[in-house]
Parts: C-alpha cells; sequence; structure tokens
DNA sequence: ACCCAGGATGGTG
DNA sequence: CACCATCATGGG
C-alpha cells in the first residue's frame, strides 16, 4: 500500500546508525524486520510503498516508523540562527526516530560499543544466523533476532566476532531469562527512570542507554553522546548543546547531527 | 602497519 | 570529582 508521508528518507534512515538489520533490496528498497514481522519499503516520490495491509500498518508498522509525528514542527523549531543545524537538517531532515524493538535495541547498542557501523551490522548478523530462527517473507530468507533464552545458552555467544562485549551479553541475557531484568517494566517508566534501570546493567553506560530510550522506548528527548555528537558540541556549540530549546525531542535533533557528520567525513 | 570505532569498566590521583 | 589504561576485533 501506499502511504503518504513528508520527511522520511528510507536511505537516510538505513544510513543513520539506529537500525542494523536493514537490508538493501535494490534502489531505496529495503527489507525491513522488526519484533517478528517483516516489511519491504521502497521510496516514492511523495511517501513509500508499503508490502502489507492498512490493518497491519495501523496495527504496527505506522508507530514503527513514527508516522503520527509532525517532523515539520521539529525542524521549524530550529534556532534560525544556528547555521551549522539547519545545514544538517537540510541533508538530514528525511530520518525519523523509528520505534524498534527494546530487546533488540539492548543488544545492539550494547554491541556498538567502541565499534564501527560496518562490523556492528556483521556481529549482529551473525548473532542471528546463529541464535535466530529462519524466516521467509515475498521470497526473501532471514532471520530472526534470538531471543533472549537462545542467547544465555552456554557457549551460544563464542565464535561471532562480539569481542569483549560477549560477557556482557551473555550476563544481560541470563538476568532476562531469570527476570531480574524485566524490559516490560522498563519500557513503562519515564525517560529519567528508565535511564537509570539501564545505567544500572554490566556493560551499559550514559550513551547506551541513551540509544535503547531513544530507538527501543520511544523516549525522544533522549539525546545520545557518542564521539561524533561531542565533537561537534566541542566545535559548535562551545561545549554545550542547547537541548533545552528541543524540549522533548532532542533525540531527533541528534539524529540530524549524527547522520550530516558521518554522511559528510 | 596504523588509526579508529554510536564506550564502559575498574583503578588511581 | 577527573583522568586513564584496558578491553577484542576488524574496517578503512
Amino acid at each position: 500500500m501506499q502511504i503518504t508521508i513528508d520527511h522520511l528518507d528510507l536511505k537516510q534512515i538505513a544510513e543513520s546508525g539506529q537500525c542494523f538489520r536493514w537490508r538493501e533490496l535494490g534502489h531505496s528498497r529495503y527489507g525491513i524486520p522488526s519484533a517478528g514481522r517483516y516489511i519491504i519499503a521502497e521510496q516514492t516520490p511523495d511517501g513509500i510503498e508499503l508490502d502489507c495491509t492498512r490493518r497491519e500498518w495501523d496495527g504496527f508498522w505506522a508507530n514503527y516508523f513514527d508516522a503520527r509525528a509532525d517532523y515539520g514542527l521539529y525542524i521549524d523549531s530550529i534556532e534560525p540562527e544556528d547555521t551549522y543545524l539547519r545545514e544538517a537538517a537540510r541533508t538530514s531532515g528525511g530520518i525519523r526516530i523509528l520505534a524498534q524493538d527494546p530487546w533488540e535495541m539492548l543488544v545492539s547498542f550494547i554491541i556498538s560499543q567502541n565499534n564501527n557501523i560496518p562490523r556492528i551490522k556483521k556481529s549482529i548478523e551473525a548473532l542471528c544466523r546463529s541464535l535466530g530462527k529462519q524466516a521467509e517473507h515475498g521470497g526473501i530468507e532471514y532471520y530472526t533476532f534470538p531471543t533472549a533464552e537462545a542467547m544465555a545458552q552456554p557457549r551460544a555467544l563464542e565464535n561471532l566476532g562480539l569481542g569483549y562485549r560477549d560477557k556482557y551479553l551473555a550476563k544481560l541475557a541470563q538476568n532476562v531469562v531469570e527476570g531480574t531484568i524485566d524490559i516490560h517494566a522498563i519500557t513503562g517508566m519515564s525517560y529519567e527512570e528508565a535511564r537509570a534501570e539501564l545505567k544500572g546493567i554490566y556493560g551499559i553506560g550514559d550513551k547506551v542507554a541513551d540509544c535503547v530510550c531513544l530507538f527501543g522506548l520511544g523516549k525522544k528527548e533522549a539525546f545520545p553522546k557518542d564521539r561524533w555528537i561531542n565533537r561537534v558540541i566541542a566545535e559548535h556549540y562551545g561545549g554545550k548543546f542547547p537541548t533545552t530549546r528541543y524540549e522533548g525531542f532532542a533525540g531527533v535533533i541528534q539524529q540530524y547531527i549524527f547522520h550530516h557528520e558521518i554522511t559528510n567525513k
């Protein structure tokens, strides 16, 4: 079905570093898995074309693409004299904050630490291929994201190229299986509560906690600061970014900056 | 061969 | 509080 929507550019989202499992099937055409579902999306002049029903769009994918939010308002709120940010929004204004699976975000962003995006994708692919379940959609074969139970099996995380992060993931998976970590409970928390709870998990600090909040818990006020963002804050904002101006959606602004940086340097 | 990566931890001053 | 070595691995 055809969706008419502005400020949604699949290519920009695919290279925005928030999703690691989109598969490029052709020019501006992607296979997208999420939470046990799968969709094929293609960019059109005034929106996107999806191989799902209206019911599936209304019930799941509209939320996934944050389609009910007005990103024009976010862009228009940018400080007019902030030429750097206006330029970032100009090159990256097609990004939306995807509502992804919290468990997948936890695992993915633990893997992301001190790592580069191509290798993050490879590690996650290896994880899914080894511990996920084989599935098929529209002739495309793929692997689902592994459950905590699968990842908690002894030696399950060996030989996947995860590096030193495997011990964080093993502990996380065990705690989720035991019930020591309750992801559903965290989903129901405020940003501040969820962030504090996430930071208590072995291997999760400020940055990863904010990524999970932003991409997995729908907390658009989260503003993850990685090396790129910190560099921009130092070079363009005198060491302090005015997040209060963008109250409630600073994470959207953060994505414009991040994408603008990694695609132009 | 070298530097770097969507950082976090544990130790030290 | 701030700094700092260390952590696996491989992309560029």
